[in-house]
DNA sequence: CACCATGTTCCTTG
DNA sequence: CCAAGGAACATGGT
């Protein structure tokens, strides 16, 4: 469940379960996701914190905490991979198959669980450094976006999942925003001009706050992390459509691999 | 058995 | 040094 619109969907639904808990002890399963951090560390700098803010930056989730002892804040950054979830379960609850890291918050634990262990749940914040501009900010614009490109003839659809280009942009939601822009996934990032820019920026934007909208309606499943997260309530134009007929031409959507993974379009619209 | 999957990083090649 | 492509990571669903 991992772009940038269920991970704010996400955000929003544990920040108010979380800020102000304190974290007991944390047990680790699987040391693989607290790379390059170790357990010892990661058991060691939790134990006793108390969560203090919760933030998205891109597709990370970016917690904030104080230890009873000291002064600085200590940063920890969540990343769901292909199938990571976090949620809440009461203290006795039994954990999940894929449970990765476990913090005892007294009456219930907070759960990282991951079945292909793709995520993240470090003290070392050096991914978010390299991200690029946030696209439901101001500082994305149809400018840097161009600009950022200056230097590269990959295929816009490529482009699109380099998160140093944008932040948060997924698979999913690149199909979606060429689809909504009418931009071929295949065209050359050299090729495109300024109205094409600015169409593919404001799609970006349109398309991930439908999504982050339309994912608050099923909140209810991070709850207890059963059954679907919802994220393909979410209507999607493009995305896992081959064969079928686009909503806006009728012509069959088209599937292509583009480094080595999935890309759908309407051959009608996009051009 | 074959192929597919919401992501990122590392390695190789040019 | 840079850009681009592919494999690797790990597990499950169809």
């Amino acid at each position: 469940m991992p772009e940038l619109p269920e991970v704010e969907v996400l955000a929003r639904h544990l920040r108010p379960l979380l800020i102000g808990k304190k974290i007991r002890t944390v047990s680790v399963h699987r040391a693989r996701v607290l790379e390059p951090t170790s357990a010892a560390q990661l058991k060691r700098a939790l134990r006793g914190a108390t969560f203090r803010k919760l933030a998205r930056r891109g597709k990370y989730l970016v917690f904030e905490l104080k230890r009873a002892s000291a002064r600085s804040p200590l940063t920890l950054v969540g990343h769901l991979g292909m199938t990571g979830r976090m949620y809440l379960l009461p203290r006795a609850a039994s954990l999940p198959k894929h449970a990765a890291v476990v913090m005892d918050l007294g009456r219930e634990q907070f759960v990282y669980e991951d079945t292909r262990y793709f995520g993240r749940f470090t003290l070392n914040a050096n991914s978010i450094s390299q991200l690029g501009p946030e696209p439901l900010n101001d500082e994305f614009n149809p400018k840097t976006f161009a600009a950022a490109l200056a230097r590269s003839r990959q295929a816009i659809k490529t482009k699109l999942l380099d998160q140093s280009l944008v932040a948060g942009v997924g698979n999913i939601y690149a199909s979606e925003s060429l689809y909504r822009a009418g931009i071929h996934p295949s065209r050359s990032v050299a090729r495109i001009g300024l109205p094409r820019w600015q169409r593919l920026a404001a799609a970006v934007v349109e398309v991930l706050g439908e999504a982050i909208t339309q994912g608050g309606t099923t909140l209810n499943d991070f709850a207890d992390g059963e059954g679907n997260s919802g994220y393909f309530q979410v209507s999607l134009s493009a995305y896992g459509r081959e064969g079928e007929p686009c909503a806006r031409c009728g012509r069959e959507i088209r599937r292509l691999v583009q480094s080595g993974r999935s890309t759908f379009y309407c051959p009608g619209c996009q051009r």
